[in-house]
DNA sequence: AATTAAATAGACATATCTATCTGTATTTTG
DNA sequence: CAAAATACAGATAGATATGTCTATTTAATT
């Protein structure tokens, strides 16, 4: 079964859109209009404005990961691979204009009662910082009696969250190398 | 000149609303509805929706600091009453439910346009990183040669920050009392 | 007591929102 | 080529949004 072009044009805008002006604030005649699609195409492929957040989400943690493994495949240092988180989330808010984590962002707009979203966005999470203690797995630290790695990994994933959320508030990146810089000691 | 109970009903209200469902997602007829005032006593007081948040934001920083004075004006030892600051957090978010930071709620929130929603975020956010600044600087680190005390200090509050999101997402304080370990030890 | 200020109720304008529906045209597939 | 799926345009429903306006009543201040 072949991807419907115009379902892949819906998708793009209506994730363009959601991350840049927000969920709430974009409406579906905007998403129709920029894609130049027709309204029973949408309504069509996304039964509701909400399915198409679910798939947007879905969506979005897909390219996150799979940018991020382009980002680094060339790096073979367990060390610098996860170094290059930082500069990885950096460069994105930099390419997204500081709009912050897409996945925070959807946690902080939905409503309260809205718990499969919170499930989608933690999954995500949860996928990062598996990610980020199997780098540190593969390390050999210079400080063990710091502290265990699986706290290591608490500690960066923190770190790296809120630089992200201070990436956003600032619209700079000098939280996220601080963290950077901070994990480089830690390690 | 004493202050309109009006006023304050109308801005408690819209505080509550705000933080619980979202700004956009908040209407003014309900304001009004649970505030149980007239419509023209809102406009009065508040020209608009967006001042309206304005006024909100800036009443949550004073609110928060003023509480947590309040929350360790009993600890004097001030490696204790920074890791109160924890504490002050967790008992926050299960007292809120778990809405994640008013704050960072905000950012993401409004429009990319909106400087002025990201000033007064970010002036809460530097606030607080003075305030641990400070309180760093008062206590006798036992490891000064990990790391300096203004890069210590952007450690805490970066996963402070994090950890306030993983409340939020996870629905728990997991990660608020993890960063609180790890600070412990970077200390 | 008289003046000013603040609060009330509620109709109204205007715009926008999500979603449904009808009917036609295009494209894909068997 | 015929059948089925997909896309089209656009009217419409029904709810809700923010903000304005009129007119009356209550409360505070001089």
């Amino acid at each position: 079964m072949k991807e419907s072009a115009a379902r892949e044009r819906i998708l793009d805008v209506a994730s363009r859109l959601f991350y840049n002006q927000g969920y709430n604030s974009t409406g579906i005649n905007q998403i129709i209009d920029e894609a130049e699609i027709a309204r029973a195409s949408l309504y069509n492929h996304f039964p509701s404005k909400r399915d198409l957040l679910t798939a947007y989400i879905r969506q979005a943690e897909e390219i996150w990961f799979a940018e991020f493994d382009l980002f680094v495949h060339k790096i073979k240092d367990p060390k610098k691979r996860l170094l290059a988180l930082f500069d990885y989330r950096a460069e994105r808010q930099v390419k997204y204009n500081f709009g912050g984590c897409q996945f925070t962002k959807v946690s902080a707009e939905v409503s309260r009662e809205d718990l499969q979203a919170f499930e989608l966005v933690s999954h995500q999470k949860s996928r990062l910082k598996v990610y980020i203690s199997e780098m540190i797995k593969e390390i050999t630290l210079n400080k063990p009696q710091l502290m265990k790695e699986e706290m290591l990994a608490e500690a960066i994933f923190l770190m790296l969250e809120g630089a992200t959320v201070s990436a956003n508030v600032y619209k700079n990146n000098k939280a996220i190398l601080d963290a950077k810089r901070i994990t480089e000691k830690l390690l």
